[in-house]
DNA sequence: CTGCATGTTGACCCAAAAGTGCAAGTAGCT
DNA sequence: AGCTACTTGCACTTTTGGGTCAACATGCAG
């Protein structure tokens, strides 16, 4: 899932015009447009200021429309500098391996 | 341990003047200054593109100057791009439950 | 005490990124 | 045909990041 996808998706659901949320978010409609289909004139992603406020008006969650459009949020940097050992150690390990613990994390939540 | 104070210690182990690093790195001292005292005029911390070149100009670990930076390696960066999921679950863990994973991590190694 | 080496700071500059806004167009609907 | 929603190219303005420069402190060798 592209982040412009997730974007109109959350849009839609609540059946919202490009319009009202260029409105509502004061941008102009023609940026929403090229947000929502990742034609924006350089870099492919808007700031995360703007997904910020984005999240806010669309009442999504901030978290994964930064992880869409490649961003770390700073709930998960502030737990890599807590904790840069463990973070490196799994930047590591092999997709599988993370996969693996993934699940284990999933199970005993 | 804050990012300046990290440089300056390592450019003074190797007996380097700020002057020697801003030559080498071709950049002004007094912006060498400023990244060790930490007072870059805005943001907090220089470029990534900086810190790279400067670990390798003294010869530091690129990721731990980028870690005190408060910025993600790249090499963390890409797993998080590939498993989201697993890394906001993280983000959500406490401290001790973390501790616990990277032991866990070591061990089995 | 002077003069050089080193480091610090504020004011300023420039380029690139981020976003604006219009105009002209597409496509579906009624 | 005409309305509504959306798309896209382009030229423009604003903001921000990354840096320089010049002037100032400070320590210390001769």
């Amino acid at each position: 899932m592209q982040f412009g996808e997730r974007v109109r998706e959350l849009r839609v659901q609540q059946g919202l015009t490009q319009q009202t949320v260029a409105d509502r978010m004061s941008v102009s409609v023609s940026y929403i447009s090229k947000v929502e289909n990742g034609k924006l004139h350089f870099g492919d992603y808007p700031s995360e200021k703007f997904i910020h406020k984005l999240a806010d008006e669309l009442k999504a969650d901030e978290d994964e429309l930064l992880l869409l459009a490649d961003k770390v949020p700073a709930s998960i940097r502030s737990r890599i500098r807590q904790n840069p050992e463990l973070f490196r150690r799994l930047a590591q390990m092999d997709r599988r391996s993370l996969k693996a613990l993934e699940k284990s994390l999933v199970s005993n939540k």
